[in-house]
DNA sequence: GTCTATATTTAGATAGAC
DNA sequence: GTCTATCTAAATATAGAC
């Protein structure tokens, strides 16, 4: 996995840790709201070697923004492609977005923050485009299955809105570590209710 | 309105002028994202003004944010407490939301930042619990529906959750503009999918 | 109420030793 | 790769004149 010969036994710790605290960090607080400085802190590390390994801030954002509208675009590719029904598949979608939210709570919540702040981050490339294309694999499922009768003439992309704002919220519970206030099995509930929402009636 | 005796027409111009700019700036870049500079500059005044009349940074913010939390439940406090069925209230409680999120989107924006961000912004008051209050609007009108019949056996807080997700949604598709991407009646849209995911089957 | 000028702290970022 | 020390710019905030 390395080029070095050293032993490997804590190869890129330090590396992992600012990402990893990083991205903790920038999840719960946003980008504006957290500093170089904390972020070395939280790594036990100094803030030259944040800047040695990352370059500068914007870079360490873009950087964890990319994986993480990546990931959840990775994720829900494989659903999306998958040989069912259009129920079945927003179902999944929602459920494989939710799972991620668990293991990886920041990953999520980074891809939300991009959809969820009205005014554009600093940053130097077009991360709204790409948490668009994430928006669109929502779209594309409702859309079939409203053409193929699944579904009740419903508009596809306030489908996609309420789903992903469902996400959205569920990861921030997860976050927030809300989940008591809040039911536990959120999810299914979540799902249940979107589904109930687009369904034709029998 | 005012005691003193100076011609009114321009009366408090400044301090309003500071008001509308930051309440505008913070929705749209939050609080962090948000400095007194932009906001003076904003308002067309200089920094120690801002200083003067709202005291901090902080002070200046909560006073936006108490009030939008307020102006957000009074206007959902006056439909929940009507005479009607669930439905028409979670209908009604929806749409004057999104009413207030067209009229004022910052208000809107404001009580939203305060849910959607899972780190407490370091403020001097626990906004948090005010926010909670709206959101107990939203389960109590939801279990009287489940109680009375009129709703399906479903979990009050997921509603609520997702309730206030899909405004938080809309608002944010407003301040960004973004209401030619998203479908028009956007906030009917969401209505109904909420509203067919919560009632019984006929 | 409003300004000019300035103090103070913190943020992002770099130089250079090891 | 990692550190100490430091630079620079920007942010919050204040003093004091008008």
């Amino acid at each position: 996995m390395r080029a070095t010969s050293k032993n490997a036994a804590m190869q890129d710790t330090a590396r992992q840790r600012i990402l990893s605290v990083a991205a903790r960090l920038y999840a719960m607080r946003g980008y504006q709201g957290t500093s170089m400085r904390e972020i070395a802190e939280g790594a036990g590390v100094t803030k030259p070697l944040v800047y040695y390994h990352f370059g500068s801030k914007e870079h360490l954002f873009s950087t964890l923004l990319r994986q993480a509208i990546a990931g959840c675009r990775c994720a829900a590719e494989c659903v999306v492609e998958r040989d069912a029904g259009a129920a079945e598949r927003l179902r999944d979608l929602l459920h494989c977005h939710c799972e991620l939210a668990r293991q990886a709570p920041e990953v999520v919540a980074f891809a939300h923050e991009v959809l969820s702040m009205p005014g554009l981050l600093p940053l130097g490339f077009d991360y709204r485009a790409e948490g668009r294309e994430l928006f669109e694999l929502y779209v594309r499922v409702v859309e079939e299955g409203v053409r193929c009768g699944e579904f009740r003439q419903v508009d596809a992309r306030a489908v996609a809105v309420l789903a992903i704002a469902a996400v959205g919220m569920y990861v921030e519970a997860v976050l927030a570590g809300d989940l008591d206030g809040v039911p536990a099995d959120l999810d299914n509930t979540l799902v249940e209710l979107l589904l109930r929402g687009v369904e034709v009636r029998s």
